[in-house]
DNA sequence: GATTTCATGTAAGACGTTACATGATTCA
DNA sequence: TGAATCATGTAACGTCTTACATGAAATC
């Protein structure tokens, strides 16, 4: 039984948020998803691997509108757990990106100028979108008040916001450049 | 014989500069680490899929101080190839990013204060040693006029800039966060 | 009647990393 | 004498995604 860096993603969302894959998917897509997607399928996965491991411990909730789910809540072994590998060496795990984009960008002089602005444009409007996103989220939290836990959600929003306002200026950057080059070589 | 995203970026990488593998290693490492990392041995298998493809040739070149090595140029096909894939629907390929240190401060009420602190600072340190090294190659490129191929080499060099500066701010406000509160609570 | 929400999982495979393996030359 | 540079690859493994599979209830 291996545990991987998504292993305690997953049982950090529980410590949260106890409840269901389905729950902790949501959960997950407002709060994680902009430094640690994770897929749904590798969700349940993880789920059982905490449950194998002695980490988290689901019980089946009867509903009678709905199915039947099962909740998760994380055990003090796998809090002990938690902390631990929070207290480990840094452990080099590669900040991993790939941002497509960027990557066209750099092969530009092999693009239309015209494909690469509509890219450069959809990619400003998602960060937009996400931008929004995150600051619903840390209105929200600071609605509730400076203290307590969400302190920390309130700050890897802004991790978020940040990195999209400056993912915004750059397609900018680019789009100007783009247009004070008029010429539409593709070679 | 399959092509992923990856053997797009060698194949745009050994386009702009032909060379051994050797020698788009360190290039990469200067153009695309930050928005496309690549592992030495990922690289090599690239170019034997790409001479596999007929999308670049290899050629063995001897010198007499240095071992025997093999420089590779994008063929006529190769470049084809690249435009159709640049021309081709935009390809979801999710943008991947995972950051350890972020992860960390959202589960910064399971860890020590001073070491999350640590985290930061490290993570800070290097956020600015990769706008420092940018930063050069940017000055490099500019150097060379406004003009060229290079100019999107420069913009993929800003957005990395622009990314680091972000990251270097957020770790400021977070430090603020915790300098803030002064309780050295673990749980 | 169709779509969305709720709910959970498996199986196959793509993708990428680390560790292993080798060896000459140059420079301090 | 030791380290760094130059140079190339394989093998094993870990990690994660996509597609597949199912099905009831609620809402429009």
């Amino acid at each position: 039984m291996t545990s991987s860096a998504a292993t305690f993603v997953v049982l950090g969302l529980v410590t949260r948020r106890p409840g269901s894959g389905y729950d902790i998917a949501a959960f997950a897509d407002r709060s994680v998803r902009h430094f640690w997607p994770i897929s749904r399928s590798q969700l349940y996965t993880e789920l059982s691997r905490l449950e194998e491991l002695g980490w988290a411990s689901g019980t089946a909730v009867l509903q009678d509108r709905y199915p039947t789910k099962r909740v998760y809540e994380a055990t003090p072994a796998g809090l002990a757990a938690l902390r631990q590998w929070l207290d480990s060496a840094p452990r080099q795990h590669r900040q991993r990106m790939q941002d497509p984009v960027v990557l066209r960008t750099f092969l530009g002089p092999h693009m239309s100028r015209d494909r690469l602005a509509d890219q450069l444009r959809a990619h400003r409007e998602q960060a937009e979108t996400l931008r929004a996103e995150l600051s619903d989220v840390v209105d929200h939290l600071d609605a509730k008040g400076p203290v307590g836990p969400h302190r920390f959600g309130r700050a890897t929003a802004r991790y978020g916001i940040l990195q999209a306002e400056a993912t915004i200026a750059w397609t900018q950057e680019v789009q100007a450049m783009l247009d004070a080059e008029p010429d539409p070589e593709t070679g």
